[in-house]
DNA sequence: TGTACATCAGTGAACGCGCGTTCACTGATGTAC
DNA sequence: TGTACATCAGTGAACGCGCGTTCACTGATGTAC
């Protein structure tokens, strides 16, 4: 049953596919790892051929989806470098679609409480990517100093944050939409 | 071993204290029952003579965490009616003493991405609470039209729990204070 | 007010269940000659 | 290049554990007369 090289890449490149979309999902705790290697299309022994424990997986795929999604957000700024691109990552990251498909959305407001209490690894990686976010959204400020346009990336990247997950919770059905357009409004006033 | 009304309410209450506070220092998932009510003074088994499950429980925790912190944040505002009550309340809430003691902090920020998976009546609370604090806010906004007021405090809001939520994750320990400060000042500028 | 009985708050053992993790096994892949 | 053996990816059953929930029991409280 040994697999060559490649497919052993691709396979545990699958699982952490899998975990990033379903921790952002469904969230960390409530993700069972039987459920993950389903997902993946393997039984549920084989992962510890790959991982050392579901902690490594989790910083590793906290990780990778903040990959995806900072490299999403450049794709929406587009060549937008000035302010422009600013307001297309902002209207990117605050929008009703990314609300509904937390899989594919930002793993900070999909599962930033449980990050709070992950192990150093899980957060040194989340802290990692709330950087990557800061510094695209900075690239692309409207002010010439760095400390002042990083400042304005922080507020607005927390304020972006806050609204997502806010959005997510709300249980009226056109009081997600409204924060968000509030939110949006405000971070392209900036 | 019955207990007098008094008692029995009185221990009721003292379970919801316990939980409210558990529930935002360590997640929903991760406080177990027992756990709950040893720190309650109690066995576990006697939970159910007061609520019908865990998830009535964690509704009920969330709304009382909720009415809590938007007791502290008012009283924080003191007679502040106008914009210095605004600036009151974004410190009291964006302090790197809140973000150490979660327990004692907001719901929404302790256990947000939990509340986005939680059941109607925990949600429900959790948007009643979200309301209780734009209220708070939106009442002490330099903008007379209410609508403004409400969108300025909504995003100011986002801003704070996103802060708040980020801080606590970030390892460097310079890098949470920082976050704090740069959307306090934001906030006392909007 | 006093008595007899029903109620029920709290105890502690037990329940089934799903979790993360381990393990013996299989057989294709990788490697050494 | 071909052969013999070691490696190890993946399987599926099993592990101990802690979880939410249930239950028989206890005895003090509440209630009906």
């Amino acid at each position: 049953m040994r697999k060559s090289k490649l497919e052993t890449a691709d396979t545990r490149r699958r699982i952490v596919d899998v975990a990033a979309r379903a921790f952002r999902a469904k969230g960390i705790q409530a993700t069972g790892l039987a459920d993950l290697m389903a997902d993946a299309g393997l039984s549920h022994g084989g992962f510890y051929r790959h991982f050392e424990s579901k902690d490594y997986l989790v910083a590793e795929a906290c990780e990778a989806g903040l990959t995806e999604i900072i490299g999403k957000l450049e794709t929406a700024a587009g060549d937008g470098i000035g302010h422009e691109g600013f307001k297309a990552i902002a209207d990117a990251y605050v929008s009703t679609s990314r609300r509904d498909a937390p899989a594919d959305g930002c793993p900070l407001a999909g599962m930033g409480s449980e990050l709070a209490r992950a192990d150093r690894q899980t957060r040194a990686a989340a802290a990692r990517g709330f950087e990557g976010l800061v510094d695209i959204l900075a690239r692309r400020s409207r002010h010439r100093q760095r400390a002042v346009a990083r400042s304005e990336a922080v507020f607005a990247l927390s304020a972006m944050i806050g609204a997502v997950t806010m959005a997510r919770i709300v249980e009226d059905p056109d009081a997600p939409a409204a924060i968000l357009r509030t939110v949006k409004e405000h971070l392209t006033a900036m």
